[in-house]
DNA sequence: GTCAATGCTCGTGTATACAAGAATGGCGCA
DNA sequence: TGCGCCATTCTTGTATACACGAGCATTGAC
């Protein structure tokens, strides 16, 4: 539990709504919410002040709040920025590497082999996550960092949605391995370009991301 | 005033941040703040939590509110990220181009031509802001335009005191001027290469900026 | 004389009460 | 029977009260 409830209470919200618990669309009332938590309607307010400021909710003034229900073309354009971030990222990394980033991508990228080799598309997701984290604090800008780690998880759900798609984990896995090998190699721009396409979707990816948020 | 007191006051406190009336460092005293606007603490308290997850001040629980006061190779990182998204919104502008926004940005370039050449640095900045998001509309993708706009939000402060900068009215229009034709001729990487070095802030500018921050 | 501990005061964090607006349901009229 | 208007109820928005924690000052002891 955080230090103030406010705080802790929007993490839990916004676990639950990241998670699905909360469905895009559903009306989150106060007064539910706070006698499901066991606290007063006041640091209810304030945690969902906190996610309608970053983005995960909307507030209408006397109408309360209600979970975003984004359309595809708006995931699409997240990912379109999410992929020039960390194409930045990547390409500081690969300028500014230094040993104890090597060795954090290294362990990242290795347990990601482990998972896509015996196709755990849960573990993959998680390591993933972490290899993508190592490059971001490779890149050494602690702004950049903080947008990569906050867009990522908004888009933590889709990017689970994605690797169920057939053969998506060994190409993704593959992809990684051209990436660490221009970080290392100090390849600025190359691993700012095959990180843009590893995270952008383009062609038939964004057709598969729209017929699995329709299943979901 | 807007539809609910909380979001009229974190408009408020916003502007008496980036004015500089609210200086960095700065403690925010909730009651203080209450009686200044003639208002009870809730919609201070909902204000101030909106402005700490913008990321303009700092609230420690039972410490009270800052005022953020960057550190200058963080107020160049938060250019390096501008720099990059700025650079994309160009590539979509030139690629996506339609007549309304054609007009948009040749309107705001002309202005800008006007103050640029009476040497009117005051509407220079404002002349130049609308350059700038005729570019991010023009871009076509919503979520961009979003982030775009709060980044630029945040740097303005920063942008104006550069504006200072001898010579800087000149070397910006023309720079403009680079960006304009690159993206009318439907040139996306030109675009995109040239808007990063017009925003990003390299070399002398560097120096430049953190000259300024120290006398202000 | 200096350092540490305790107590007081100020300010934030949470709860609750009250007011105002929006939505929904019922009743009346066409 | 259907549509529209009014009233009631529910939910949000704001205010205020109370409690807890942190910081600072003062006093006592070494």
């Amino acid at each position: 539990m955080s230090e103030n409830v406010g705080r802790w209470l929007r993490d839990e919200i916004e676990n639950a709504i990241l998670s699905s618990e909360f469905a895009p669309g559903e009306r989150l009332d106060e007064t539910v919410l706070a006698s499901r938590f066991g606290v007063s309607r006041t640091p209810v307010r304030e945690a969902l002040m906190q996610l309608n400021a970053i983005g995960l909710i909307d507030i209408r003034p006397r109408r309360g709040a209600v979970v975003i229900d984004p359309e595809p073309h708006r995931i699409y354009e997240m990912f379109e920025v999410m992929a020039e971030l960390e194409g930045l990222a990547g390409s500081l990394a690969a300028r500014r590497l230094d040993e104890e980033s090597r060795q954090a991508i290294t362990a990242a990228h290795e347990r990601c082999e482990r998972s896509a080799k015996i196709g755990d598309s849960d573990a993959y997701y998680y390591d993933n996550e972490a290899f993508h984290k190592a490059i971001y604090a490779a890149s050494r800008s602690e702004f950049l960092e903080e947008q990569c780690t906050q867009l990522h998880r908004r888009l933590r759900p889709y990017r689970r949605l994605q690797l169920r798609v057939r053969n998506r984990l060994s190409t993704s896995y593959s992809e990684h391995c051209g990436i660490v090998d221009a970080i290392f190699a100090g390849d600025g721009e190359g691993a700012r370009r095959l990180l843009r396409s590893h995270v952008g979707i383009q062609g038939e990816r964004f057709s598969d991301l729209v017929a699995s948020m329709a299943t979901r």
